[in-house]
DNA sequence: TTTGTATTTGGCTATTATGCCAAAAAGGCA
DNA sequence: TGCCTTTTTGGCATAATAGCCAAATACAAA
């Protein structure tokens, strides 16, 4: 074993950390679709470029993408093969969480 | 579609960041084996009743686990039943992370 | 060199997360 | 009822995160 379970923890919850923003999420899916620089990024996301770049910055230490500078560009590109069944996991919680509100808000109707 | 995009981005960033700890990758996996109750993650997990307790909240709330009262002890159970091609990709990415962290030692050395 | 574009970094503030202790709540049992 | 166990909640201190602006850096082109 290359990492006790307590590292192997830590390092898990880095990457699942790193994922956990909106707008990490947007640029990871728009990756999938092939490599973008900062300024495409940005124009789609709408936030200053300062703070792309940080989120950037973030999935890049996570080992999440790879950044290759051509010119005075930064081009982003995803290092993860895997995203789809990863993300299919995720999807049956939110559903399990919405219907959980609708039965919720059931309840509420008939008390 | 029930959900917009963004909604959509903000709902998967909640799963993950309710993931996204150490202590709760650990009551995850734990609860994987059966349901536990908050006695028996503490004494596990070894800190305060209170810290963990706030940590099932968090799954909790995420849709992640459900609790059961029974007695005076409350059992805590998994509700996701994918989790282990999502963590696979997961390791993947932790893997590509090593590799790179002996990569960058290997270029020291020679440097 | 000067200017312009693209990106990162520093600094600041506001918000949120974490973990402990103490106290409250809820149930079991004498 | 009174006491014990289990769990949650409130409060607090500390730390981490997010976003913006301004400044620095890097490269290209005039």
């Amino acid at each position: 074993m290359l990492l006790t379970r307590k590292a192997h923890l830590e390092a898990r919850a880095r990457v699942l950390k790193a994922m956990a923003h909106p707008t990490r999420l947007f640029i990871v899916e728009e990756l999938e679709k092939g490599e973008r620089c900062v300024c495409e990024l940005t124009a789609m996301i709408g936030a200053d470029v300062s703070t792309v770049s940080k989120h950037l910055t973030v999935l890049k230490q996570a080992g999440i993408v790879a950044d290759d500078k051509r010119g005075n560009q930064v081009f982003y590109t995803l290092q993860v093969p895997c995203l789809q069944k990863f993300f299919s996991c995720i999807e049956t919680v939110i559903l399990q969480q919405a219907k959980a509100h609708v039965s919720l808000i059931r309840q509420a109707g008939e008390g």
